[in-house]
DNA sequence: GCCGTTTTCGGCCCGACTGTTTTCAGTCG
């Protein structure tokens, strides 16, 4: 799939037409193609074959026709004209804060810098400030912005952040004059990875409320300060932006602040159409606020249903909605099980035990335990007597437990050769096998791919665990033909994991929605070695949420009895 | 560059904070 290949050349076309100067919405043409490529569940080779790009919103003759050019020879015509007259590395330039298209413009046309060492050399010898439109105080602030872009921490993890939003939320709320508060933003939407911590905040004395937040001891520097806005970088060196707005306005300023910037602007369109204005305060007919108490009165002013925060990214949804054809989201408390966990039968550190009682805690009713094969020493893969005395204990200690039910299961190995790391007569005495592929990510995109279609396509296996073996911040994804994979998982009926395991997430979300889209049930599993892993579960769940699933296509939702049944059905298909 | 049950041309979301500026452009959310 080029897809990721085709919404890079346009981003970098819309960032040097940025700094070229260019028609603002003709860039944000570029930018949009981009995000709608990116989101695609299809392969848009597929798609340019098929002749329907130009279905595409925001996708025209002329980029139907650059995006066929892109997939013909690899590379645009425009994008190479662009970087003879603009250096690519003023992209990076883009990236340090403070610094935009028009500053970087001038630095590169009146003093000719085209890397970070002569702009920090240019600042330091204050030859910065002689231009026009620039200060000494630019110059500072480029400076910093060099050492945090030298430092670049990229995107963090969600499963990283949560806590620490949480905790804020929580100091913030017991010492400062907050009415109401809420972390909004990616972190709200449950994006895998999240950029800062957007919280907002009524009150009746921001003042009061802005100067606390400046003060926690969590914080290392204040970026900007106002009675309505602030920004700061916290120790940890995410950047956290705050929002104090009157009590009247929650619900406008929660919609402007959950975003996305895409989701936003499709429904201030929309208002507009209508003779109105959106803005964070409220829905205006004129002067007169006629919405923003609450995020369902701002929809309601437009026409539209409540829009769940996690499917706010202009992925269709406002069309959904208009059609009333919004999926009812599979919801955080109808999962019932967790279909991965290791035990001290493998390379988990928990007793079986132990799982059911953390499983209980946290209201599962089933827990699936997939140790490692025989085959993966490394992951104390389990040797099949093993295997026996395992089964033997989780029979024994479901007989005694009657609200959490363990699950006799595997993650069996896909071998290089795409066979499995037990024999069939073992296999067939494991009630849930989930196959995975943990080594051999070197070889060719056929070569995995046939892999992960053996296993598919074995008789006695399930579903697939962490599907493209991507691990965020650490690993790309193997080379895998996912169309392939998702059309032979329809086919046989099979599984894919949502691994929730907070670096993993994967499926991800738009792999998720191409699995929901052809009726591939998913199976979310927080493939937890340690016993507080399993409350990643969750993050299973927002990934299938942000996949537009409903309760139907995700395994567990199931009792223990149904999937229980579930299994063995598969299996009897053969 | 895209788009259209009022349009095929003329719109395209809207606002806060900063710094450099004598009234606002740039960057960012
Ligand atoms: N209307 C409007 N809203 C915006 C714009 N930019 C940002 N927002 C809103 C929607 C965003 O979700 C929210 C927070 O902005 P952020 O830059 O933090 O983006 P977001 O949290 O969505 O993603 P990220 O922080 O990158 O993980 O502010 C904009 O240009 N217009
Ligand atoms: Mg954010
Ligand atoms: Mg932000
Ligand atoms: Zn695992």
């Amino acid at each position: 799939m080029k897809n990721k290949e085709v919404a890079e050349i346009f981003n970098k076309v819309a960032a040097l037409l940025e700094i070229k100067g260019d028609n603002p919405y003709r860039i944000r043409a570029y930018q949009k193609a981009a995000q709608t490529i990116e989101a695609l569940t299809t392969d848009v080779e597929e798609l340019a074959k098929q002749g329907k790009l130009e279905k595409l919103p925001g996708i025209g003759p002329d980029l139907a026709g650059k995006i066929k050019e892109i997939l013909k020879t690899g590379t645009l015509s425009l994008y190479e004209e662009l970087k003879k007259e603009i250096p690519l590395v003023l992209l990076d330039f883009l990236e340090i804060p403070s610094l935009g298209p028009k500053k970087v413009k001038v630095l590169y046309e009146k003093l000719g810098i085209t890397n970070i060492e002569e702009l920090e050399k240019a600042c330091k010898e204050h030859k910065i400030a002689k231009l026009p439109g620039f200060g000494w105080k630019t110059e500072e602030n480029i400076l910093k912005g060099i050492v945090l872009f030298r430092e670049k921490r990229g995107r963090r993890p969600l499963g990283e952040v949560l806590p620490l939003a949480e905790e804020i939320m929580e100091i913030l709320k017991r010492e400062s004059p907050v009415e109401n508060i809420a972390v909004a933003g990616s972190i709200r939407r449950k994006k895998e990875t999240v950029k800062d911590i957007d919280v907002l905040i009524t009150s009746i004395q921001p003042e009061k409320v802005m100067k606390k937040v400046t003060e926690l001891f969590l914080v290392e520097e204040v970026i900007a300060f106002g009675e309505t806005k602030t920004s700061v970088r916290l120790k940890t060196g995410i950047q956290m932006d705050i929002r104090v707005v009157e009590p009247d306005s929650w619900g406008a300023a929660l919609a402007y602040f959950t975003g996305s910037k895409a989701h936003n602007i499709r429904v201030r369109e929309l208002a507009l159409e209508k003779g109105l204005k959106i803005n964070e305060y409220g829905v205006f007919r004129g002067e007169e606020k006629i919405a923003g108490k609450t995020e369902e009165e701002v929809y309601a002013s437009v026409g539209l249903p409540f829009i769940p925060p996690e499917i706010r990214e202009d992925w269709g949804e406002i069309e959904a909605a208009l059609q009333g054809k919004l999926p009812k989201l599979v919801e955080y408390n109808e999962i019932l099980g967790d279909a991965h966990v290791h035990s001290k039968y493998s390379d988990g550190t928990a007793s079986l035990e132990e799982i059911i009682t953390k499983a209980e805690k946290l209201g599962l009713s089933w827990v699936a335990i997939c140790d490692h094969s025989q085959g993966l020493k490394v992951a104390g893969g389990v040797p099949v007597e093993d295997l026996f005395k395992k089964k033997k204990h989780i029979e024994e200690l479901n007989k005694r437990s009657s609200k959490v039910k363990l699950i006799f299961g595997a993650e069996v190995d896909i071998l290089s050769d795409g066979t499995l790391d037990y024999p069939d007569e073992i296999l067939a005495e494991i009630d849930f096998v989930i196959a995975a592929i943990h080594t051999g990510f070197q070889q060719t995109e056929e070569q995995i791919t046939n892999r992960i279609i053996s296993a598919l396509k074995h008789p006695l296996v399930h579903a697939i665990a962490h599907p493209t073996g991507r691990v965020i911040g650490e690993r790309e994804p193997y080379a895998i033909n996912m169309p392939k994979i998702l059309e032979v998982a329809a086919q046989y009926g099979k599984a894919l994991e949502i691994n929730a395991y907070y670096k993993r997430l994967d499926l991800n979300d738009v792999n998720t929605r191409a699995a929901k889209e052809k009726s591939i049930p998913l199976i979310i599993g927080t493939d937890a070695h340690f016993i507080d892993q399993i409350e990643y579960l969750p993050l299973g769940t927002a990934v299938a949420r942000r996949g537009w699933c409903e309760k139907k296509d995700i395994l567990n939702t199931l009792t223990y009895e149904e999937f229980m049944s579930w299994l063995k059905k598969v299996r009897n298909q053969f």
